[in-house]
DNA sequence: GTCAAGAAAATTGTCTTACAATCTTGCAAT
DNA sequence: ATTGCAAGATTGTAAGACAATTTTCTTGAC
């Protein structure tokens, strides 16, 4: 064989769709942040094993998605605006990076599938459903970081966007936030439609300052 | 109380344990790369249950320090030269920024113990001894980390560090590259200590570069 | 009524056992 | 040499059990 093609389909198991399951849950706002979960709960509510449980928030408490105390059993992390912050500066780093190295080698098909990922995301800025806005962002920035060229800054990124989640659907529903986020958007993807490494770094440094701002605001009105 | 100090110490869990110890292996080298691990055999040596090193595994795997492929078990990850790359590259954007907000907060009593580490550091690079070098690097570096201003860069530059801690092993064990290493990481502390901050970065940059080929290096001769 | 101390209940940490599903290995047949 | 299949090994998952710890509740003192 010429290469190392991994064509392996991986079986789902139980733990693996409890991670996923119990992620989605965390991402959605479905748990209180703060609030204590009861792995005896979690295993009816899931109907899976104990073992299985808590193989699965090993995992999740590994990515930060949740607080692990011994004997004191998993929580939903309650992030202090400091870690928010600290967040969103590494987030700043990485992903500047990520816009400029992929202003520099995005194919035309990529650049045409980011282009209509952000005429999505106008149409989920004009309407007012917030989940809708919310995977339209999703898939332009996953886009954007899968042709970066970096495998680990895409993993990474991904890990760090995943820890603020809550913040950025609260502050995606924040008014005016939206038609703000479009025009950054739309300013990084001319700039990476041009070529202009340096433009798109400026643009995407903007964006996130921006975004940072918001959720700040968010977080102090919410509370 | 007026303030909400964690006195907690957190008991130590034999699930704790083993990643520590695990984590520890890997770092050492004592699992070839590539190698698959048997949960059976694991147990025994470790003198543990079953449940008990697969919620291990679980966490580890989450840190990317061991693949874990469904129904084939545990095994060593077998870095390529790209993904290496990447690591360097994603350590690179963050590295240099910490030095560089290092050089800007760093206190006069921790600045101390910077040059302490990198006496020691020189220490170690004068001598054959390979683990007293690779200690005493991660002292230098974690307190330049600790003072960033940021616990989310330190957490995850540690976390990327830990994933190459073979190849960097490895090259500092090249003829001459604990030496260049020295001066490189002098001139890091010297900018540092002039609080410059550009110097830093500069310095930084330079350093991570040059690690980064050695790696490279002392990979194609070990194969 | 408030607070503290102690008892009861709930929860987590860990181990053992068990078995189905899957992978690996060895051997026979082509 | 390659294919096919059976036997063995390994992983995925569940259930049950019990000690250690935390939380909640109760009781008694002030």
């Amino acid at each position: 064989m010429s290469q190392d093609i991994n064509l392996r389909v991986s079986p789902r198991t139980v733990q693996q769709e409890t991670v996923n399951t119990l992620r989605q849950a965390i991402f959605s706002g479905h748990f209180e942040p703060g609030s204590r979960l009861v792995e005896s709960q979690l295993c009816t509510q899931l109907g899976i094993s104990r073992p299985s449980l808590r193989e699965a928030l090993r995992s999740l408490a590994a990515e930060r998605l949740i607080d692990l105390v011994p004997n004191r059993g998993p929580s939903i992390p309650n992030l202090t605006w400091e870690e928010v912050t600290a967040i969103y500066e590494v987030r700043e780093m990485l992903e500047v990076n990520a816009v400029g190295r992929c202003s520099q080698r995005i194919s035309k098909e990529q650049l045409q599938d980011l282009e209509k990922s952000l005429v999505a995301f106008e149409e989920a800025a004009s309407s007012n459903d917030s989940l809708a806005r919310i995977t339209t962002t999703e898939d332009f920035y996953s886009i954007i970081l899968a042709n970066c060229g970096n495998p680990i800054l895409e993993e990474i990124h991904r890990g760090l966007v995943a820890r603020i989640s809550l913040f950025r659907s609260r502050s995606m529903s924040l008014q005016g936030r939206a038609i703000n986020s479009l025009a950054e958007m739309k300013a990084i993807y001319e700039a990476i439609a041009a070529g202009d490494e340096k433009a798109a770094r400026n643009a995407s440094r903007k964006h996130i300052l921006n975004a940072m701002s918001a959720a700040k605001k968010a977080m102090e009105t919410a509370t």
